[in-house]
DNA sequence: TTGTATGCGTTATCAG
DNA sequence: CTGATAACGCATACAA
């Protein structure tokens, strides 16, 4: 086997210098008959460019890095198939880092990528409190960085966050149109703003209708995923509140709590209706499918790569850009059973929904 | 700003040659003296390597490539997710690439990899025949090259595979034992070689305790995906076939047949036991949780990418490595219903499942 | 043990 | 428009 052709070896084989197939290369002047004989040896040579030698030559390093948490994140999923997208038309490659692996929290990974600068630019997705050192960092090497929907508040990167207040108060709108009246919101981890936002869009939406959400009706869970709804469904079909429709914090929760409601017999939505946050595709499968409010969140990933792009090629000023979140109306909802039956007690009828996931 | 240090500014402010440092940096002979010295100086100047010219000068690229169709298949996520522990432990990154971005096929970013040689190997996840001009672009340019599950068979690159057939066998012993006798299986694309290979370990298994599986008793779904799964089970549902016992041929499927059976009224596993392969985490959550017969996934990735980085650094024979499937017993499957009942009328009574997912 | 010189494959600068 | 030549930052024979 011969060797890799290199741009000497097109140079030479055309009898030219190597700057003249550079400049060729790159687009720029060249006489046109040069240009037909270079694309005829390149052709014959089978030639292309080292990636590697043209990062070096140029000053860059030719991808970006993404990190989140956990990669098996599926809202992350989603964020990197829109990044993807948007990196598909581009020159430039993605590198992957989860922050925790394995159970251990190990940022130490996506620091050395910084200290390096073995990326162009970083998408940070959801970063929380403990990653302030990452973006310190970040911001100190003056390495372009966005993140998309922190759990805080960000000055220094580029910002990609949602209307949670919104959200909120959209869900409130739609439970109350189905004639609901008596709610109760189960939250995140008590530190979330994410979470107080779209309890706050609640409960100004529900009070905008005259409806009030009882202190009593308001909970909070400790982790994000399916387990803790499932721990919190127990607790809150223990405590046999008198309400017809309960909000949780995201698309996690609410399908680990529908798991529970299956257990115990309680009836989603004919005794209780049931929605969440996010707009998961796993909420379109489950049984009922889940009424969430739905981020864009492929949408948000090809943004967030465009900005990164942009900001790359022209460190120019920081910017937040919101999007907001789409009622996805399924079977999870529906209007309150008639009043004067107890919910967890009510007996289960077959009787078929007709609405489609 | 100063400009960040290279090794020639540590090399100059030691007083030594960059080659003492280079040396120092690899881990090679140096002076106890200098050793100490070089570090204060790396220290207080908050040098670190170029990883762009380090790898340009070692003629590698420090990065390995995965290849899938979509990223957002949840087996994948979990492959990945085993593949990045993995990686975790070396100095080497992950670039990832889907072939099927916005519905279109487009391997060319990965085509692009191969003859640019951007990457120092490829793992290729769930290969498929369209893969073949990769593959055989990547043998060609003799990149290592390991590929997961190729639901085909492959001989010039480095192969993990599963037992299929034996996971058949498994699933068939399960519903047996459960002491059911009439069955169903609804495979996957009628080219798939693991969808043949899972219904004769099924057939196989199922024959050794005396019982067949009637040829009118075997369907085939057009895609791998839920709503495939979906469509097939409208069909399956209006046939009425006297089975007690369904086995798809992944959790995908079998996660779009639940919702139909739900919708349809049918109660599983009351009146029909399902199962699926995979182990995908969706199925822990359905309700009801899904017996499925799982891969190792997360595993898999690991030794994939042990595999791969094996293969880079001492490019040795080709291995072909097995892996059994386990099952995992959940609420889908349950003993038949007694018989004489139509399981598809079967009206749908207010009962618990006990076990847990 | 350390230093010198050269190569890795490109791009950019500045003459011609 | 084209050609030499110097970076880019590091690794590695080979010489000292």
């Amino acid at each position: 086997m011969t060797k890799k052709p290199t741009i000497t070896t097109v140079a030479e084989r055309a009898g030219v210098a190597v700057s003249t197939v550079s400049r060729f290369l790159n687009g720029r002047y060249v006489s046109p008959a040069l240009r037909a004989r270079l694309s005829e040896v390149i052709g014959e040579l089978g030639y292309s460019r080292s990636w590697t030698a043209r990062n070096l030559s140029l000053g860059r390093r030719g991808s970006i890095g993404v990190v989140v948490d956990s990669s098996e994140d599926p809202w992350f999923v989603l964020l990197l198939s829109g990044i993807e997208e948007e990196l598909a038309t581009r020159d430039c490659s993605l590198m992957l880092a989860s922050l925790e692996l394995g159970g251990r929290y190990e940022p130490a990974r996506v620091s050395d990528w910084i200290r390096d600068r073995r990326v162009d630019g970083l998408i940070l997705a959801k970063s929380q409190r403990r990653e302030r050192a990452l973006i310190h960092l970040a911001v100190e090497a003056h390495l372009p960085t966005v993140a998309v929907v922190p759990d805080e508040a960000l000055q220094e990167v580029q910002v990609l966050h949602l209307d949670n207040i919104e959200a909120g108060a959209t869900i409130a709108r739609h439970l109350v149109e189905l004639g609901h009246t008596r709610f109760a919101f189960a939250g995140g981890p008590d530190h979330s703003i994410d979470s107080k936002h779209r309890l706050r869009g609640l409960r100004e939406g529900l009070a905008a209708q005259g409806i009030e959400l009882p202190a009593a009706h308001v909970f909070s869970c400790p982790q994000w995923d399916v387990a803790a709804g499932t721990t919190f469904g127990r607790t809150f079909l223990d405590a046999r509140l008198p309400v017809t429709a309960l909000v949780l914090a995201n698309d996690a929760l609410a399908l680990g709590f529908m798991r529970v409601a299956h257990e115990r017999g309680v009836r989603v939505p004919q005794s209780l209706s049931v929605a969440g946050f996010d707009g998961l595709p796993a909420g379109a499968i489950a049984w009922p499918s889940l009424t969430t409010v739905a981020q864009p969140t492929r949408e948000m990933g090809r943004v967030a790569c465009r900005r990164l792009l942009d900001t790359i090629d022209d460190p120019g000023r920081i910017e937040r850009i919101q999007f907001r979140m789409d009622l996805v109306a399924r079977e999870s909802t529906a209007a309150p059973p008639p009043p004067g039956r107890g919910k967890a007690a009510a007996p289960r009828r077959p009787k078929r929904v007709g609405r489609q996931a």
